[in-house]
DNA sequence: ACATGTTCCTTAC
DNA sequence: GTAAGGAACATGT
């Protein structure tokens, strides 16, 4: 399995590396920041994931703010340890959901937001 | 339930 | 070796 990584694969890793500690991230805002409108393809690349703990896919959940997955499981004790290791880092969850969305880290928080009321 | 974007596999020439 | 089609996915609405 030398697959080389796509540049969709390195935007998507450059775009999860680029998560602080203590925050999370939507696989909808990592697609959007890659310049894709499909978080289907972020999930599948982060199945097939070949750099497991290198980038911190365990920052990236749902739009839903549900855990997702984690290492090519939907569900089961994987999920719950990707849970103890984001609480670990500071990010609170309950019954399978993040507690606090505003821990939700955003790409593109730093740029201007028209929309953006005080 | 359907749509969406990318990756992977199989088959054909 | 290259081409084309279909299947799958940790989602989203």
């Amino acid at each position: 399995m030398t697959r080389q990584p796509t540049a969709f694969e390195g935007r998507v890793y450059s775009a999860i590396s680029r998560i602080p500690a203590g925050c999370v991230s939507t696989y909808a805002e990592v697609a959007r920041e890659v310049g894709c409108g499909s978080a289907q393809a972020v999930g599948q690349v982060l199945k097939r994931n070949p750099f497991a703990p290198k980038v911190p896919c365990h920052r990236v959940i749902a739009s839903d703010l549900s855990s997702g997955g984690f290492m090519g499981e939907a569900e089961g004790a994987r999920i719950r340890a990707k849970l103890a290791l984001l609480k670990t880092e500071g990010v609170a969850f309950k019954n399978d959901r993040l507690a606090d969305p505003a821990q939700v880290f955003r790409f593109k928080e730093t740029a201007g937001r028209l929309t953006r009321r005080p």
